[in-house]
DNA sequence: GCTAGTCGCGGGTATATACCCACAATATGG
DNA sequence: CCATATTGTGGGTATATACCCGCGACTAGC
């Protein structure tokens, strides 16, 4: 409960917690909340590169690239060359769908968990997260 | 803007920002945000171990080890053994103290930007990051 | 159509973070 | 006092994250 009062410490303390919170709960699926996330975001949308995959997420290129070379090396996802010869397409695998497939449930009970810690304040929440944002 | 409504990814986001904001605050001290916070503890308070700073920080013990060798690299901090063999002791430099120092109004700038862009509702966002800990 | 700029990406480096395991020091139970 | 448990750390490994730089691919101005 120490944080000096520092709004970013207590949000990065906050950030911790809840990532355990998820992480344990996708566990038997073999995901992590990040890989979790990148997978359902693969899935469900086309982007026409990871630079603009990057950008949605707000996340930096590199940072993207090497937590999709994650989903790569355990078979999650494959890459493939898009139109043009810069870009990259990455698709999930059959191992990708069925983990992801496994993981939603048990996702969606991490998330029904924070919801009762927060005691129905989760809009007002996740409408002060977007304010830092600004 | 876009997180498929994960609460934790929200949140991971949201410390991502406002790391972003308080490091770039911080930058003419040389700190980041991690650093000057444990800086600030080392300074302020007394700790028997690692461990027990660890515990009050709710970090791993492991982590907190390696986020004071970066500290130590950079001459900010000097461990000296402990009256118990295994425990480390841990003090500021004077390089520490000069750095923690210039970086105090710089935090607070930063804190002010946070603030502000809350409008007024840090003691509700508080509040709610301590309910996720529960 | 060549040159110059832009775009997409990977790699190097650094920090922050966690888990597990091993080792050394201390405390504890008989 | 010795065997055992506990405590305090560190190292190995993995992920998440960011910044900077360079290279190869495309595009636009002329």
């Amino acid at each position: 409960m120490e944080n000096g009062n520092c709004i970013c410490t207590s949000l990065r303390r906050a950030a911790r917690f809840s990532s355990e919170l998820y992480d344990d709960a996708l566990a038997p699926s073999g995901l992590k909340v990040t890989m979790y996330r990148l997978l359902k975001q693969i899935r469900d949308r086309e982007f026409e590169s990871l630079t603009e995959l990057a950008d949605h997420l707000d996340l930096e290129r590199s940072t993207l690239g090497r937590n999709i070379k994650v989903l790569e090396r355990r078979g999650l996802v494959a890459r493939h060359q898009g139109a043009d010869e810069r870009a990259m397409n990455v698709e999930l695998t059959q191992s990708g769908e069925d983990a992801l497939a496994e993981a939603e449930p048990l996702w969606f009970a991490a998330q029904k968990e924070m919801r009762s810690r927060l005691d129905d304040s989760v809009d007002d929440l996740l409408r002060l997260l977007d304010q830092i944002e600004a």
